[in-house]
DNA sequence: TTCTCCTATGCAATCGTATGCGGTAATTCG
DNA sequence: CGAATTACCGCATACGATTGCATAGGAGAA
């Protein structure tokens, strides 16, 4: 058995390597290589050997260290509930997309839908500075966003209709609008009376902004509210069948059920299925998000449709814009308008 | 209008700031801090100062600072073909939570299947050294990872089994053997004679592989090969439901299709069940990966199940292994077997 | 009392890069 | 032909943390 150690001999070409081969200082390959800065004229000739010399070396800038010395740090932070959840899946690539067009780099986070987690990222942006902050927070309030941006100075963009804070752009959809439109659509078009309702807890605002649109709606149709038909789910589908399968369990059950998500509606959609009833004569089910697997259930899904590539595209250009310096004024509010998608199931 | 300029001035907190403010040395800081080091005495009087200091400020160590240093990064880097494949999700996650779990944070990067993008990853982290690397290759080779490893010095796990490296890590599914095992089920237990195959472009090896186990199944069983029922996709569903329209025009059409992977069978059933037809009486369907939409769509989809969770979970695994020093050796390799799940579909 | 030897702490170099400032040679101008 | 510009380029320092080495003070031994 050879000593041979495993040679993880990691030969890193710093500038000063590449300064040595073009037989010039370390400070000169720097203004060669970051060009764009003028004041200081350098000779073509001297140009070109260092060019070569980075060439031939394959050296590549160490971003730690322009990181440290407070340039920038070329890295974006994305914070998402779950990155399991297909909603979140076009936005994520959305911004990935726009990222690496602009030469950065993305930092992903998963928060469960927990404080704790949105908590946790702030930490970690404080610890590992980066340029921009791109989030979608359930629980952050103002103060943590003034806490972030104070310790770190960093660009913040977040998506919601429940954020306010000078200078944090916020990126939303008309949602409680169009769950109102869905629920008075359910009423009016399809003659419900007894329509339940799939939410999740009120310490989400979009959850709770959803009920109370939910609640007004019914209100304004003059139809009675029953308690017992409203459950509480995780946003998951699993948690969707097991409301569902309470719903049916009553007495006297709805007709038709509102889910906050789409997942939460297809864990539905399987509960009165297998309980053998049909969709939509018997249950009559509309989700929210549209989501790819709304149109491979059968029947398909009727929802209310957001965007979520739109709203990650949105969201990427004013982070980047900021982070261009082409903005730099108070946040900004940017809706992206949903719209009530009907298809099968209701 | 006030000239109040908006005040971005980030107010970091540095180690200093905590010596001076609990009157010692800034290296003393350090050394509380990293208290796991021993050799070095601290007086606990001092130690309480520090601390009280550390919390009064509310300081967080710069990473940036530690990592140019060129100690740990506590960031590891992940690549995937294409993170909004929910094949992909499970895998995210569990490698996050490890990460989480070890203090680390997770930097993730798209391919979207193109060896562009796979190389474009790995100057990523030449430029942005990270402790540790999980990827999803699909075109690189041998020579790309060393190249990687010799510049960086990073630890390195891959997953799928063409990756042959001696000091990266495999994670792999049995997944030739399994496709062999599907299709032999559906001539000897479905009677189907004539089979379609969806599969991608032979660059994929994990195409290829798959491709290769079809063609020796139906050689096996002495069945003849048709070269028009082998159609190629992009792995989206769009592109399985047109390979699907390509097949139904056949004038002999197979009885049954194998999708190499389930978004592609899924947009396959939509095809055939636009065209009227049943699922499985007028066409079988087998697909490939076993993502949650599998079982939602109707009939549900037979499948051969991986388990991207446990993947994921002995990727990083492997990984932190190798980043705590508990093993240093040569690339080892873990399977985790796959199995055919039978539904309705086939 | 003087010499050792801990214990507890500070000093300073270092990681790779950016940049203000100073210095030199070449060029222009009076 | 001497002086004032330019045009180029290097020196040195800073960013925030880690760490080898030096050192102050006090205890114990001879």
């Amino acid at each position: 058995m050879s000593s041979r150690v495993r040679s993880t001999r990691k030969s890193t070409v710093t500038m000063r390597d590449v300064a040595t081969l073009a037989g010039v200082s370390q400070s000169t390959v720097s203004r060669v290589l970051n060009g764009a800065n003028e004041t200081i004229p350098i000779g073509e000739e001297t140009r070109q050997r260092v060019l070569e010399a980075v060439e031939k070396l394959g050296y590549y800038p160490n971003l730690h260290a322009g990181s440290l010395r407070g340039q920038k740090t070329l890295m974006i932070a994305m914070m998402v509930a779950d990155i399991a959840n297909p909603f979140y899946h076009p936005m994520v690539r959305a911004v990935q997309d726009a990222a690496h067009a602009n030469r950065y780099d993305v930092m992903i986070a998963n928060t469960d839908h927990m404080r704790d987690g949105e908590m946790h990222f702030i930490e970690s942006v404080i610890r590992r500075p980066v340029d921009g902050v791109i989030m979608v927070p359930y629980h952050l309030t103002e103060e943590d966003f003034d806490y972030l941006i104070r310790r770190t100075g960093v660009a913040v963009v977040a998506l919601g209709q429940h954020i306010h804070h000078p200078t944090v752009d916020t990126v939303y959809g008309d949602d409680d609008e169009m769950v109102a439109a869905a629920i008075t659509w359910l009423i009016r078009e399809k003659g419900h009376r007894r329509i339940g309702f799939i939410g999740v807890t009120s310490s989400y605002s979009a959850g709770a902004r959803r009920r109370a649109a939910f609640l007004e709606a019914m209100r304004q149709a003059g139809l009675p509210i029953y308690p017992e038909m409203f459950e509480i789910g995780d946003w998951s589908s699993a948690s969707g069948e097991h409301a569902m399968q309470v719903l049916l369990g009553l007495s006297h059950p709805p007709t038709a059920v509102f889910a906050v998500n789409d997942l939460m509606a297809i864990g539905a959609m399987e509960a009165v299925q297998n309980a053998g009833l049909r969709i939509p004569e018997d249950m009559a089910i509309v989700g929210f998000d549209d989501i790819p697997p709304a149109t491979w259930v059968r029947p398909r899904l009727t929802t209310v449709a957001q965007h979520p590539a739109e709203m990650g595209r949105v969201m990427a250009e004013a982070l980047f814009e900021r982070l261009r310096g082409d903005y730099s004024g108070p946040g900004r509010g940017f809706e992206v308008p949903c719209r009530l998608v009907v298809r099968e199931s209701a």
